[in-house]
RNA sequence: GUGGUUGUGGUGUAGCGGUUUCUGCACACCUGGCUGUGAACCAGAGGGUGAGGGUUCAACUCCCUCCAGCCACCCCA
């Protein structure tokens, strides 16, 4: 008789994450949280479970689909959140007379959507959200992108570039052309042009809305002027400051470029482009894309915008906001494949080796001491031949080991071991601490 | 979702409608050689045809369905 087995596997577009993996996944939510957290913004959650009738319908049938909904054993009928944005208009029309505006907040966990995969894309995946809401202040669309910026430096990009636009500006253009009922159809086409190309847009254009394609043509010239940011400003005024909304978008987008050179911000990473458009009807004015200058094919990487009313679906109270999200995954992705990650598979840098077995007391003391320095420690569990400690050490990633065998106990020292130089020191035990200090501090 | 393509120990590969619970190779893993120092060496062990069905005297090989991966398109609040 075989032992009836269940084969171990993992559904179509979820992924377990091994410690190579989760080691960096960790300690970029670490450094994500920390820039949140230094502008102002609070953390909040939210279940990962909703009623459909709070998730469905926010954008059109196509997204319903995607949605992974079932009833729960009350017969309720639930649904996974697909992002962090409705639920959180949910949460914001439900609390924000508790919270006071405006209001500041950030959001990171996973979302679901039953999308078909593809490079970097997964069903289960993490979102690192932040907004403001509650105020229409062009200081917080300028402190938007600041975040961005920051983010992606934390993150040790030295390469990026966020592109910043404003839908007022479009669209005070289309007016001027006299598209404006087009608005949709063509800032929806024009999205796709770092996909498709210029051809491909001017095609679409005319086929969704059936203008010419020389109007076509002129609206994706505009769109793609380049420049310095004070090039297109300065074009932008002679052209369409006439506008009204036009004018309105521009003299916000040239704020928001005069604050970030006073921070001290090249032009280089932040920087006006015309032909961002997000592809969601509900941005209404400033938006954000951000681009990473090594990989510019696996699209942005943290994109956002201002919205006129957040939780209009559910509540009469109007909410205006704007915020950004992080696709986490999708940066880590990136950063797998620029080989920006470390290679270890333990979190300590420190392994004590145990050498003899009635010496535990001693090991896990000195484990401790260095444990409340704030340095990782792992002591080996099992009283194995050294040479093997070593191979495990220098397999997991450990960057130092601590040896005490009778000799070292009889002289009141340890041996610290640079695993990957091979070189040991012996120290007296008061001086453990700042020996290994020193050496990881080296590496 | 549509189309294409792939699926052989943990990983990567090679072969074949035919004896033998597939066989082979490389790497990895485990044990020992080796109870005071890890990249070498030697010996040994464990582990596999993604799942199910069909054709056939006989299927890892051919066919079908499903599952999963990859690529392209579609979509992306």
């Amino acid at each position: 008789m075989s032992t009836p087995r269940i084969e171990p596997r993992t559904l179509k577009g979820f992924r377990d994450y091994l410690p190579p993996l989760m080691i960096p996944r960790e300690h970029l939510l670490e450094k994500v949280r920390h820039v949140y957290r230094s502008y102002g913004y609070a953390p909040i959650d939210t279940p990962a479970l909703e009623y459909t009738e709070i998730l469905l319908g926010k954008g059109g049938e196509e997204s319903d689909k995607l949605i992974y909904r079932f009833q729960d054993h009350g017969g309720r009928d639930v649904a996974l959140r697909f992002d962090l944005t409705v639920p959180f208009a949910r949460f914001a029309a439900q609390y924000i007379n508790e919270l006071g505006t405006p209001f500041k907040r950030y959001h990171m966990g996973p979302v679901w959507r039953g999308e078909n995969t593809a490079h970097g894309r997964f069903r289960e995946f993490w979102q690192c959200d932040f907004d403001t809401i509650g105020t229409t202040a062009n200081a917080a669309d300028i402190e938007t992108a600041l975040v961005i910026h920051d983010l992606m430096q934390a993150l040790g990009f030295e390469r990026f570039q966020v592109r910043v636009n404003n839908r007022l500006v479009l669209n005070g253009l289309l007016e001027e052309l006299g598209l404006a009922q087009h608005a949709v159809a063509l800032l929806r086409a024009l999205d796709k042009l770092g996909k498709i190309g210029r051809d491909k847009v001017i095609a679409e254009m005319c086929e969704r809305t059936a203008i010419g394609e020389e109007q076509a043509a002129r609206v994706l010239t505009l769109a793609t002027m380049e420049g310095s940011n004070e090039e297109i400003l300065h074009r932008l005024e002679q052209e369409f400051g006439g506008n009204a909304k036009a004018a309105e978008g521009i003299r916000r987008l040239r704020q928001l470029v005069e604050v970030a050179r006073a921070t001290g911000i090249s032009e280089e990473r932040i920087h006006l482009d015309l032909s961002i458009a997000r592809g969601l009807d509900y941005y209404t004015g400033t938006i954000y894309e951000t681009f990473l200058g090594d990989m510019p094919d696996i699209g942005s990487v943290c994109s956002g915008g201002r919205y006129d009313n957040l939780a209009g679906l559910y509540t009469k109270q109007l909410l205006p906001g704007v915020g950004a999200s992080l696709g986490l995954d999708r940066l880590l992705a990136a950063m797998e494949e620029l080989h920006l990650l470390p290679k270890a598979a333990t979190p300590a840098p420190v392994l004590v080796v145990q050498f003899s077995a009635d010496r535990l007391a001693d090991y896990q003391n000195m484990a401790r001491r260095l444990r409340q320095a704030g340095i990782g420690v792992e002591v080996y569990p099992e009283a194995k031949k050294v040479g093997q400690q070593f191979q495990y050490a220098e397999r997991r990633g450990h960057r130092l080991a601590l040896i005490a065998g009778p000799d070292e106990f009889a002289q009141g020292v340890w041996k610290v071991k640079d695993l990957a130089q091979r070189a040991e020191t012996t120290v007296e035990e008061s001086a453990v601490l700042s020996a290994v200090r020193t050496a990881l501090a080296g590496g």
